[in-house]
DNA sequence: GTGGTCTAGACCACG
DNA sequence: GTGGTCTAGACCACC
């Protein structure tokens, strides 16, 4: 199940690449698995049909999903352990870290927050 | 020194207003310091007035700076431990965190990520 | 309606700034509500761009709207009494009070334009 | 004794203002009273000349001081009841009254503030 | 010299 | 269509 929030700044398109791949690294969706049909998923979203389909060439260009002409889209066999994936949200990490260094979050702050995120 | 990377996506006001925040946390400016003129600045960066108005306009309200008419800006007195800039900060760090995770980022590589940035 | 006085010395952002507020705090913009958008209502003030995009970057600062990429700005939920926007007309009107009061305002001058801007 | 504010957002003509003219309501300048040369005034407030000579332009211009060439600065006669004055205060404490409102402030709130300054 | 406001117009990102 | 960033340049207020 995929929630957007619409008031939120982070755009519609990224919270549901981030929701879809949450889905597969936590083993809910698997290699092979068949996502569903783009009209379907922005019917289900009350969203435009472009939004969805921005999101899923997104997911292909990064070699999370696999997209088959007339059948639809399928996880890919590496998805769950990508690396332009992970490197891209390593990047971003990185630089939110610098950025709360920057201003005065203390290294435990920052600790608790790893904590609370990944569990103990 | 502050520098600028015109390709990055991160806007350049950003850019500059996390480096002044490093260098009054890091002590290179103190509290009651002046902080150069919104026009040199500009010149110095080849940037726009309009631009650095806008960094000094939020770092002000922020409460990092205090600007007098006539006669510059200056760093505030409460601008180190600023509780508005770290929460602000925190809620962004916590955010990249969800996503790296969300991403497959293991537990491993994000306290490597912080051990990287604020040190042993 | 949003009504410009181009004469007065207060900034024009400033003047639509106290007028959206009004238009919340009095009811006619409730949470949730959609403001008219950026390019629109400049047009419609006469105004460019730049000035009604400083105003609303005001008070999404000030915690009163919400604005979302590609979709517009919103009346945050929180808009009506928001301690942030009341806090600062206080402390204005405090240095007004005093500043009357060292020009020989008296008090009962003080109480009737009291009385005039909030009613009986 | 006039005290400047040298981080305050008013400016420091205006401070010297109002604090002249507190010093008139109030009784410790009466009429008829000479007022410190310019120069020892900007001197003792290590201020520019010309601040000091712009401050009592203005209240030359509102008529609470006369000056007499090579003599020095004198309270007017009619001082301690200007029009001018008063009426410029109560116009800026009227406008501040209107943003408190527009602000959500209450009118308890106003009125607490109005004891405060002008006392019970 | 300092900061502050406003205009005009270009180009990018999101839906 | 929406908002977001940046440039270039004018004019005002304060010290």
């Amino acid at each position: 199940m995929i929630i957007i929030d619409h008031n939120s700044k982070t755009p519609v398109y990224e919270q549901i690449k981030v929701q879809i791949l949450s889905l597969i690294t936590s083993g809910v969706l698997s290699p092979g698995d068949k996502l569903p049909s783009l009209r379907t998923l922005a019917a289900d979203l009350s969203l435009n049909f472009n939004t969805i389909k921005k999101v899923f060439a997104q997911l292909e260009a990064d070699g999370v999903i696999i997209t088959v002409q007339g059948k639809g889209c399928f996880v890919a066999d590496t998805a769950r352990d990508n690396r332009t994936v992970q490197d891209k949200a390593e990047v971003a990490l990185r630089e939110a870290m610098a950025v709360a260094r920057a201003s005065g979050v203390s290294k435990e702050a920052a600790e608790a927050i790893l904590a609370e995120t990944f569990g103990q």
